[in-house]
DNA sequence: AGCACGCCGACT
DNA sequence: GTCGGCGTGCTC
C-alpha cells in the first residue's frame, strides 16, 4: 500500500501536481534459486505495487518476476540497479499467496523464487498467452470486402468477441481468412471476457439425508466455516460419511460468498468423488490437477480469479490458486503420504493447506478414518478441534476381518494363496459378489535370481532390485525407469533357463487367481495398467455395472473407492510394510490395510476381509482385527515421545548426493562435524541415505532432531552455511520427512 | 533457471 | 585449422 501511487488519494499532504511518492527501487522476486528477490529501479513512467507481474532485465535476457513487498535491500548499489522493462497485464498476485510462497520458502529452506515458479506454472496468464479471441476493429477500414469477409463480419456483428476456432466455424471460412483480415486491420485480437465456466453449486439443492450425529457434526462445520481460521479434524471410520458431512461445510461456505477448495490425494482417481459432490450439488466443481489442457487450465484460473468457480477439487498445486475469497479449505485422506512434495520444493501440501487457511482466514478441515500422528498429537496440544464420527452409516456393517496365518495354512509351492483366501473369494462368486485381492506391488515379481548361480538381477543405477513385468518381457527399476530386456541367460555364470522369479507382484497374482478361478472377469488396477483418469473412471464404473467379479490391484484401489457389490477383500501380504526400520512403517501400514478393508461390504452385502500374515501377533494385525485404531495409534504415540519423535520433536534430513561415493562421504563427514548442538539437539549420521545409489547418485543422510519447541529452520541455516559444498555435490533439506528414502 | 565464457576432441 | 562438448559463474 504505501508507497504504490496507483490509486492516488485526495491526501491534504500532497501536492496533486508533484509526482506521486513513487519508491526509486523496489524487490521483484523472480522464479529462480537466488537467496532472495532482486531490487530494480523504476522507471519514471511507470506505477507498480506489490504482486504486480513484471518483466525485467536478468543477465542478458528478460525475466518474469513479482513485485516484492517490504523494504528493498539496498545491497546493490544504485549504480547496478537495472530498470524494470514494463508492467504484464493482468490481476496482479494478491497479498496472502505473496506471504504463502514466503512462508514456505521459510519453512522448507527453499529459495523464494523456486517457490514462485510453483506459483507461477499454476497462473496460466503468462506475457505470451495468444489472444484469445476476435473482435472487429473500431473504426473498420474501408477495404473492399469478400464474401467470407462478410460473413465474418455479420458473425461478429453483435460486438461479442468470438475465438478464432468458434468465428472460423459460425462464419463458415477457413482459419486463414481471420489471419488476413487481421493484417487488413479488420479485426483486432482480444481477451475474451470471463465467462462463468463453472456452475454455482446451489448450497439448497437437496443433498442426501444425514444422521443424527452427522447433522451434529455438519453443525459444527458450519458454525466454523462462518468463525474464520480454524483447524478440525474429521474423523470416523469408512463409510461413515464423512464426505456428505464437509459438503455441508462447502454448502455453508457457498452461503457466505466465499470460496471453497477441496484437497484430494490422487485427483486422477476422483470420478466417484465427482459423482458425490454432483449428488450434492447438481453441477460439478472446477477440476484441478497439473495435465489439465491449456484451454481448460487458463479458463479454470481466471474463473478462480475472478472469483467465479466457488468450489475447486484438486490436487497439491490447486494450493498456488489466486483465490479472492477463500473461506474454506478440505483436505481430504489427511494421512496420505501423496500430499507430500518430494522433489523439487519439498512440502506437505495438508500442513501448507493449514497456513494458507491461516492467512485467508479461512477454516481448515482434515479428513481421515485414520488420521496421522501429526494432526492427533495438534488435537491433544488444542491446536486443532476434532469431530469424531463413531458409526457407519446407512446400517452397513464394518466388515469382519480375518488373519490367515500363512505358518499354518501355506498356499501351496509356488502359490501365494491361501486355502482359505480362495474359499472366500469363490464363495463370494457363489452369491454373485465381487472380491479383491490387493498387493502393493506393481509387475510379476520383485526379484529375479539365478538358481546356478545366486546372482539377483539388480538396478545399475541404484540400491534396489529389478522388477520383472512379464507381459512386457522385461525387468525394469522403479527407482529411475532403467528397464532392459529379460535375458535369455544369467548375466553372471551364462546358465540358461535357470532365472526365477522370487515373490509376488500384481501380476502374478492375476496369473494365480486366472488359474483359480478362470470364468472370473478380472480386472487389474495399477498405476501402470490404469493410466490417466479416464481409464481408472472405466475401470470404477465397469465395477459398479458388475462387469468385472474379481479386482486385482495395489493401492490405488485402497482410494476412497465404493463398490456395492464388492463382499471379500484379500490382502495377500498384509506384512509387507512393515519391513525396514521405518519410523512409521507401522503408521503407515495400519492406515493403507485399514483403508483397504473399507473397500468391502459398504451396502447390504456384508463384507470380510483376509489379511494373510506370517506374524498374526504383531500389534498392527491386532489392531486391525480389534478394529481399535485409536487404542494403536496412541500406543504408537506413546512410543515416539520419549525420544523426541515426530510428532512430539521436530525433525529434518540433509541428503547429500554425489556423482561419487567419495565426495558424497566427504561433504557428509563435513556436515557431521559441523552439525549443531545443545540442549535437545540430537544429530543421527551421517549413514549411507536407505537408497545408497539413486539414479546413479551416491546419497548419504543426516538427521537432525530436535524438541518441539526448537525451530530446526536457524539451525540449519546456520548448519549449511558452515559447509562449503564443492561442485557436484548436492545438499537437500527435508523438513518434516515423511518417508526415509 | 538461462546464458555466457572457457578450455579440449572430431570434422567441413 | 574450426565447431562443439558441458563445467562453473553470474545475474539486481
Amino acid at each position: 500500500m504505501a508507497g504504490s501511487n496507483r490509486k492516488r488519494r485526495q491526501d491534504p499532504l500532497f501536492d496533486d501536481d508533484a509526482p506521486a511518492p513513487q519508491p526509486a527501487r523496489v524487490p521483484v522476486l523472480l522464479p529462480y534459486p537466488f537467496a532472495g528477490p532482486f531490487d530494480y529501479r523504476v522507471p519514471p513512467d511507470l506505477e507498480v505495487a506489490p504482486g504486480d507481474l513484471v518483466l525485467v532485465p536478468l543477465n542478458r535476457r528478460e525475466a518474469v518476476g513479482v513485485v516484492w513487498d517490504g523494504p528493498p535491500d539496498q545491497s546493490v548499489g544504485d549504480n547496478r540497479l537495472r530498470p524494470i522493462s514494463g508492467r504484464i497485464d493482468g490481476p496482479p498476485m494478491r497479498a496472502d499467496l505473496r506471504r504463502l510462497i514466503d512462508w514456505i520458502a521459510a519453512y522448507t529452506l527453499a529459495p523464494p523464487g523456486d517457490v514462485l515458479a510453483m506459483a507461477l506454472r499454476v497462473n496460466a496468464l503468462r506475457p505470451d498467452a495468444p489472444p484469445t479471441g476476435w473482435r472487429l476493429a473500431d473504426p473498420l477500414p474501408d477495404t473492399r470486402l469478400t464474401e467470407a469477409r462478410r460473413s465474418v463480419l455479420a458473425a461478429l456483428a453483435d460486438g461479442q468477441p468470438r475465438p478464432g476456432a468458434e468465428l472460423a466455424r459460425v462464419a463458415g471460412v477457413s482459419p486463414g481468412v481471420l489471419r488476413s483480415m487481421a493484417e487488413a486491420g479488420l479485426l483486432v485480437p482480444t481477451a475474451l471476457p470471463v465467462r462463468p465456466p463453472f456452475d454455482r453449486p446451489d448450497p439448497g439443492h437437496p443433498g442426501p439425508t444425514l444422521s443424527p450425529d452427522q447433522e451434529t457434526a455438519a453443525a459444527a462445520l458450519r458454525a466454523a466455516v462462518r468463525a474464520g481460521y480454524s483447524v478440525t479434524l474429521l474423523d470416523g471410520v469408512t463409510g461413515s460419511g464423512k464426505t456428505e458431512i464437509y459438503l455441508e461445510a462447502v454448502a455453508e461456505c457457498l452461503r457466505a460468498g466465499r470460496q471453497a477448495l477441496v484437497l484430494l490425494p490422487e485427483i486422477a482417481l476422483s470420478s466417484q468423488w465427482l459423482e458425490r459432490f454432483l449428488g450434492r450439488f447438481g453441477v460439478a466443481p472446477a477440476v484441478w490437477h497439473s495435465d489439465l489442457s491449456t484451454k481448460l487450465r487458463r479458463a479454470t484460473w481466471r474463473a478462480v480469479d475472478a472469483g467465479t468457480a466457488p468450489v475447486v477439487v484438486g490436487a497439491r498445486s490447486a494450493l498456488f490458486l489466486p483465490f479472492p475469497e477463500l473461506g474454506l479449505i478440505i483436505v481430504d485422506e489427511e494421512h496420505e503420504t501423496a500430499f507430500k512434495q518430494e522433489d523439487g520444493v519439498v512440502y506437505h501440501a495438508r500442513d501448507m493447506a493449514v497456513v494458507r487457511a491461516r492467512l485467508c482466514a479461512a477454516a481448515a478441515v482434515l479428513v481421515s478414518a485414520t488420521p496421522s500422528l501429526e494432526t492427533v498429537a495438534n488435537v491433544q496440544a488444542g491446536r486443532y478441534r476434532r469431530l469424531h464420527l463413531p458409526d457407519r452409516h446407512g446400517g452397513a456393517s464394518l466388515p469382519e476381518i480375518v488373519l490367515l496365518d500363512l505358518r499354518a495354512t501355506p498356499p501351496e509351492r509356488g502359490r501365494f494363496l491361501a486355502p482359505p483366501l480362495v474359499a472366500a473369494v469363490r464363495a463370494a462368486f457363489a452369491r454373485g459378489e465381487q472380491a479383491m485381492l490387493f498387493l502393493n506391488r506393481r509387475g510379476y515379481a520383485p526379484l529375479t535370481l539365478c538358481r546356478a548361480c545366486g546372482h539377483r538381477m539388480a538396478c545399475p543405477n541404484c540400491t534396489a532390485w529389478l522388477v520383472e513385468h512379464r507381459a512386457r518381457a522385461v525387468l525394469q527399476c522403479h527407482h529411475c525407469g532403467h528397464t532392459v530386456p529379460i535375458p535369455p541367460a544369467c548375466p553372471a555364470c551364462a546358465a540358461t533357463h535357470s532365472l526365477t522369479a522370487v515373490g509376488p507382484g500384481v501380476e502374478r497374482i492375476t496369473e494365480e487367481a486366472q488359474a483359480l478361478f478362470p470364468e472370473a472377469r478380472t480386472l487389474v488396477m495399477a498405476s501402470d495398467t490404469l493410466p490417466g483418469p479416464h481409464a481408472a473412471a472405466e475401470a470404477a464404473r465397469a465395477i459398479s455395472a458388475r462387469e468385472v467379479d474379481l479386482i486385482i490391484g495395489t493401492q490405488i484401489v485402497a482410494k476412497g473407492w465404493h463398490f456395492p457389490f464388492l463382499s471379500v477383500v484379500g490382502v495377500v501380504d498384509a506384512d509387507l510394510g512393515l519391513a525396514g526400520g521405518d519410523l512409521r512403517a507401522a503408521e503407515r501400514t495400519v492406515q493403507l490395510l485399514h483403508q483397504v478393508a473399507g473397500r468391502a461390504g459398504r451396502a447390504e452385502a456384508p463384507g470380510r476381509v483376509l489379511l494373510q500374515t506370517f506374524s498374526p501377533e504383531h500389534p498392527v494385525m491386532q489392531a486391525l482385527l480389534s478394529g481399535r485404531l485409536e487404542e494403536f495409534m496412541t500406543r504408537e504415540a506413546a512410543q515416539r515421545r520419549p525420544g523426541n519423535w515426530p510428532p512430539f520433536g521436530r525433525l529434518a534430513a540433509l541428503i547429500v548426493s554425489a556423482d561419487s561415493a567419495a565426495a558424497a562421504d566427504t561433504v557428509a563427514r563435513d556436515l557431521g562435524r559441523a552439525a549443531p548442538h545443545g540442549e535437545g539437539i540430537v544429530v543421527l549420521g551421517p549413514a549411507p541415505a536407505p537408497f545408497a545409489i539413486l539414479r546413479g547418485r551416491h546419497r548419504r543422510r543426516l538427521l537432525l532432531k530436535t524438541r518441539r519447541d526448537i525451530p530446526v529452520q536457524p539451525l540449519l541455516r546456520a548448519w549449511l552455511a558452515a559447509v562449503p559444498v564443492r561442485g557436484g555435490v548436492r545438499v537437500d533439506v527435508d523438513v518434516d520427512p515423511v518417508s526415509f528414502l
